[in-house]
RNA sequence: GGGGUUGUAGUUAAGUUGGUUAUAACGCCGGCCUGUCACGCCGGAGGCCGCGGGUUCGAGUCCCGUCAACCCCGCCA
């Protein structure tokens, strides 16, 4: 028989008594019962789901009695009856009658390891090994159609509207070991030699720039190997992009014009434009956080000065080692109960504090352990300072600024979630500019990149500080933010090979470094690179606020667990030692699985 | 590397202060039913209680370890 998807059905639905129709789909026999056979044929395409009754002959009942369950079978027929009305729009059953001439199983299912409807109640261990029955879910067709429509869009936008060129770059390429954890591939033509998988294309981007693409996208996939997270894939797609003679306004507007689009075209909600613009400093100072959630007010207010004063040693000492004592108002928060307050301690300790400071200000005055500290003149320049009228609470947090703002930055957020201040409708972008270019690495005893070493640092704060004070140096960065996330960062980069050096030394790169691993970045400098910069968006997670869900994995088709293991696959895994062989590789019997 | 939550039929869960043969719903298998739509009725199968130790006369239950999924910290230029 010749079969037509049933994506048609939308046909089906218009069909009149007497037609007929030829169809072919999933299906779920509802029931059977002596000669009718009810059955949900669902289009999974179109995502329409199309329930109707078959009445089948004695032939087509035989082979209908062997199906049970998620079977695909092609039907023909003639629509027998309409019923007029929607009298279950859910369930429409009956509402088209096709009396059965022939039905074909093109393919039986066994039993299913879940029923597929019941997925928000299933393990999600289970869905990801049978990822290939979870994605037939509406919920995940509908994301990824959405994925493919936004995708759609990006590309047109830039491509199209703003004449940007496409180019792929390389998925095997060089270790560049600043920065992430590389996902490395052995080479078998060359022994002992590895390939890495791009944290980013951002050093071909750099070069295309030189060769004259003046405007470079590129949907680009990219490898992190580092430990994942709700919102961290091991490998994630980012809207990479690159432009020449350029400045960061330039791109802003770019970037303003591409969010407006999307939202508008996908979930019909306009961003106003242009996105607001704040200082690094600035966001650290009243938010605490680099990536601010600007839908809620409970703004940090730095109270070093006052706590100073206090009796209180803690404070004096953490001021003394220059530290902070920041605060957080929350209005109305004296209903807090002291349970509350243990919990907001445990959540606050989870980021390096080891307490937390508070104070209800009841009609009587403050109510808090550390009331006793404080003169009443204390008390009030605090009131005034933080705004803690009757009613009120006031959370403390002392200890380094990074730690300090660490907390009070998260605390921010989770108050704002405790008393129902997020409004999960509204979206809120903002740039965040002026990072410094630098940022101390405990662990390595040395500067490192904030971005990375290709960013443009403010030529002033070079000059000025580079010898004294590294960590003061501002760069030509920026992020966009949304509610509170990261959804992308860039900069202008340096298309000076003096000053590429300078930021590798500041780096602690040896000359023989910096010609091993970025020997080619500089030769390409030297011949008169054009000054440049550029920006990633990550993709998926701008998905995940069209979506509105807090999963990447509901953005992505076949995602990783936790440990970076695909369920379904069963990768990674391991492979014949013939292999290893070829690869020159032997691995170590410490690792070897027992 | 660290903190937390979870792990019991195919699935989702219940399981008391440790005590007979570990429950239920859905699903599955067999039978009945020509208008169901959470159909109904009768019958049935299905369990290494994640895994390994320990305590105990006795462990799904208590202790230690371990594995896995998820959330978080570190990490993510």
């Amino acid at each position: 028989m010749d079969w037509v998807r049933t994506h048609y059905c939308g046909d089906l639905r218009a069909a009149n008594v007497g037609d007929k129709v030829i169809l072919a789909g999933w299906c779920q026999t509802r029931r059977d019962h002596g000669g009718v056979i009810f059955v949900d044929l669902r289009d999974y395409t179109g995502i329409t789901q199309v329930v109707f009754k078959m009445e089948i002959s004695a032939d087509a009942h035989q082979e209908a009695d062997r199906i049970r369950n998620e079977f695909v079978l092609a039907v023909s027929g003639t629509v027998a009856h309409r019923l007029e009305g929607n009298i279950n729009p859910k369930l429409p059953t009956g509402e088209i009658e096709v009396l059965v001439d022939t039905l074909e199983l093109l393919n039986p299912s066994q039993t299913l390891p879940y029923q597929l409807e019941d997925r928000d109640e299933v393990d999600e261990k289970i869905r990801l090994t049978y990822r290939f029955l979870d994605l037939r879910h509406e919920s995940l067709q509908q994301n990824l159609m959405l994925r493919s429509q936004a995708m759609q869009i990006v590309r047109n936008y830039f491509t199209s509207e703003q004449r940007f060129f496409e180019v792929e770059t390389p998925i095997l390429t060089k270790s560049t070991p600043e920065g992430a954890r590389d996902y490395l591939v052995p080479s078998r033509v060359s022994p002992g030699m590895f390939y890495a998988l791009p944290q980013s294309p951002q050093l071909f981007k750099q070069l295309l720039m030189v060769s004259g693409f003046d405007r470079y996208i590129q949907i680009a996939r990219c490898f992190r190997d580092e430990d994942l997270r709700g919102n961290r894939q091991p490998e994630f797609t980012q809207i990479d992009l690159e432009l020449s003679f350029t400045r960061p306004e330039e791109i802003f507007g770019i970037i303003e014009g591409m969010f407006a689009r999307l939202f508008r075209e996908t979930i019909e909600v306009e961003v106003p434009t242009p996105f607001p613009r704040m200082s690094y400093q600035e966001a650290m100072d009243r938010f605490g956080s680099d990536a601010p959630d600007l839908r809620f007010g409970l703004e940090l207010q730095d109270v070093s000065d006052i706590a100073a004063q206090s009796e209180l040693k803690v404070f004096g000492e953490v001021i003394a080692k220059g530290g902070l004592v920041k605060a957080i108002c929350v209005p109305g928060g004296s209903d807090f109960s002291r349970k509350d307050l243990d919990d907001l301690t445990d959540f606050a300790r989870i980021y390096g504090a080891k307490g937390m400071a508070w104070i209800k200000r009841n009609p009587d005055g403050w109510q808090s352990p550390i009331a006793k500290f404080f003169s009443a003149e204390l008390q009030d320049q605090l009131n005034d300072r933080v705004g803690l009228n009757v009613g009120d609470l006031v959370l403390f947090c002392a200890d380094t600024p990074k730690v300090v703002h660490d907390t009070l930055g998260n605390l921010r957020k989770e108050l704002a979630r405790r008393r129902g201040l997020v409004d999960d409708s509204v979206y809120k972008f903002v740039w965040i500019t002026d990072f410094p270019l630098f940022e101390y690495s405990e662990t390595d005893q040395r500067w490192a990149s904030t971005h990375h070493p290709f960013t443009m640092p403010n030529l002033d704060d070079l000059k000025q500080h580079a010898e004294s004070d590294p960590g003061k140096i501002r760069s030509v960065a920026y992020d966009v933010a949304l509610n509170g996330v990261e959804v992308g960062g860039g900069s202008i980069r340096i298309h000076r090979q003096d000053i590429q050096n300078r930021v590798f030394q500041l780096l602690q790169l040896s000359d023989e470094e910096i010609e091993t691993k970025f020997g080619f970045l500089m030769r390409a400098l030297s011949y008169g690179a054009p000054p440049h910069g550029g920006i990633a968006l990550g993709f998926d997670r701008i998905m995940m606020f069209l979506l509105k869900t807090d999963s990447i994995r509901d953005v992505i088709a076949f995602p990783k667990t936790q440990r970076a293991s695909c369920l379904m696959t069963d990768a990674p895994s391991e492979v014949e030692t013939s292999q290893l062989d070829e690869l020159h590789i032997r691995v170590k019997a410490s690792a070897q699985a027992s």
